[in-house]
DNA sequence: TTGAAAGCGCTAACAA
DNA sequence: TTGTTAGCGCTTTCAA
């Protein structure tokens, strides 16, 4: 019943209704709408009173077939359901929806089935591509659709690209790593997404080099940022870590959830986080702020990079302002008391 | 550049190219591909390959102009990217991208903006109203489309309504008081949205209605449900609740970021949550579990809240299933030490 | 300054 | 079984 009320009307009215209305032609009252044309004020005020007497909303559907325009973008991220686990990517939704709705585009996130990709092409007229994966093929398919594509990370390698908006990892993490020598860490240990994922190249590749620049073993492993299975798929190799002759004192965790399961794994080892171990994040979160001890995290501003997504796309389809090819924003480091000082433990058998 | 190599030719093609192609007409090419029709298998065949080799996609605006169908829907909430700070919300998200995907549909994020109306009509076939505000004029809107829509939550009173899936709060609240009367507690406080959300008002009628049926008075107090601005708009208030001759003894206040506040708020009196005072939560959320003490809260299971609207919206779309004017669905309490047990202060003056 | 008409790509009648 | 035709609602030439 609730759909039957009389104010539905909006759904039918047609631009050929209005055109009736106010006694003109569907192309002049076209123009009377957008604003487009040349005309007496008269008509256009009376194509407009028309308009808002009979509650026309033009149909976006014909408009775009029209104007092969939809006003709307996409945003697209592999596992995007799951991914809401992590603040990045929701933080990062937000920033797009920020500048979306102050352009009064629409947000559409896409189906991100890996398996079956979509056989429709998607509606939509940019792209926003958070943290492209090599094998997603989806995203692949995204790439090769035709429509403008900004990726919010770089590509791994042997993926297809576009224009990149990504974040200065290597100085945050440099800052990070230095940070945590200065406290007395001289065993790091990363654990980072796989080669698939450029966010864990990057990591990777500026902690072996920082490592090996200052001569220290460069323990690192892959994870999935997935989120909260990190403890189930990687506690005991962590655990392994933290124990033999010669622990680790420095555990680099890429998410929230990774974090605080390594916490966990170190208080059950009766390890006391930011005195017999470090440990620290790629990827800040709230969470990260609230912990007992707080944990030291790189502040990514995912709001930020979305939005500067979102901006970058909407400059190039509203006024052709070219995409750039790679825009890095920096990151900072928030120091907490998780890296705040290794206490040397007594060399007792 | 990478947007122009050889790949992206799928932008192109139309049913009438591959119908050329396969040597058919247009209507024939379109029924091979959708399958809705009687033809050899020659034929279909010959078209699907002809299809495939020229990398056709249909376009999905000029099928949905015909069809009057976008296979998207569309999510609204009022305030939206803000919103993404409470697990709430997110986790509902996740639950319609849940079954969007599976059902091959896309989800819109439809502009929220409050103040300046969207003029063009959205392009979704089904619409989820998370949590629907009396005042929110897109969210009327959007009601009055003609476009079938499914509230996550109650309607608050003078507002247009459509079929709803909701939680049944009231259970679980009591469920909640009559713990932490068992508890102790005799001074209940309860923080709400105002009248203007259909959350707020089953939760204010709840909370009273239990109060006046136990003899107790009831110390209701409205506030936003909005997140992390809780000390800075009621910290003064509950303070003044927590001090004088009859100090409360159990606040419960509707999200996560409220109760951190809280907590933060008493223990800046000196006051020992889940001894001194309880605090408990409307909605859970992981960081409540985590908190030193973990919270006691009411878990919404909002991921399958969101997959009940979308499969409902979903069920209907596709095959005409009427949508029930309202479902409840079963929220559990999740104890934890901060509801544990009052300890009676000593009576001294 | 305005109107008539074509057509965006597709599907669904209706003919053949 | 297949082809022809007529729109879906809109914008955009092109004439008047």
């Amino acid at each position: 019943m609730s759909n039957d009320n009389g104010a539905d009307k909006s759904a039918k009215i047609t631009l050929g209704d209005v055109a009736r209305e106010a006694g003109v032609a569907k192309s002049t009252a076209s123009e009377a709408l957008t604003g487009s044309g040349r005309m007496t004020d008269a008509t256009r005020r009376a194509v407009r009173e028309a308009a808002q007497r009979l509650g026309y909303r033009p149909n976006a559907l014909a408009r775009g077939l029209r104007t092969g325009r939809t006003h709307s973008i996409g945003l697209h991220r592999l596992h995007a359901p799951d991914n809401f686990d992590s603040e990045y990517f929701r933080e990062l939704i937000a920033g797009v929806m920020d500048v979306a709705i102050t352009h009064d585009y629409d947000l559409s996130l896409l189906s991100s089935n890996p398996v079956r990709p979509r056989s429709v092409a998607p509606r939509v007229d940019g792209i926003i591509l958070a943290d492209p994966i090599a094998d997603d093929l989806r995203a692949i398919e995204l790439l090769n659709s035709g429509i403008p594509v900004v990726a919010g990370e770089r590509y791994p390698p042997g993926m297809p690209t576009s224009p990149v908006v990504g974040i200065a990892h290597e100085t945050a993490l440099t800052e990070l790593l230095e940070h945590a020598y200065r406290s007395g860490a001289r065993r790091p240990a990363l654990f980072a997404p796989d080669e698939k994922s450029g966010w864990g190249v990057v990591l990777r590749d500026t902690f072996l080099g920082w490592c090996r620049e200052r001569g220290l073993p460069g323990i690192h492993r892959t994870t999935a940022f997935k989120g909260r299975r990190f403890r189930e798929d990687e506690g005991d190799l962590l655990a392994a870590l933290l124990t033999g002759t010669d622990p680790v004192d420095l555990v680099v965790v890429p998410g929230e959830h990774a974090a605080l399961a390594t916490r966990e794994v170190m208080r059950d080892m009766g390890l006391q986080v930011g005195r017999d171990v470090l440990l620290a994040v790629c990827a800040d979160a709230h969470l990260l702020e609230l912990c007992e001890p707080p944990i030291t995290a790189i502040d990514l501003s995912p709001r930020r990079l979305g939005a500067t997504c979102a901006q970058a796309l909407v400059n190039h389809l509203d006024h052709g302002t070219p995409l750039a090819e790679l825009t890095l924003l920096e990151a900072h480091l928030t120091l907490r008391n998780s890296t705040e000082r290794l206490v040397q433990q007594a060399d007792t058998p």
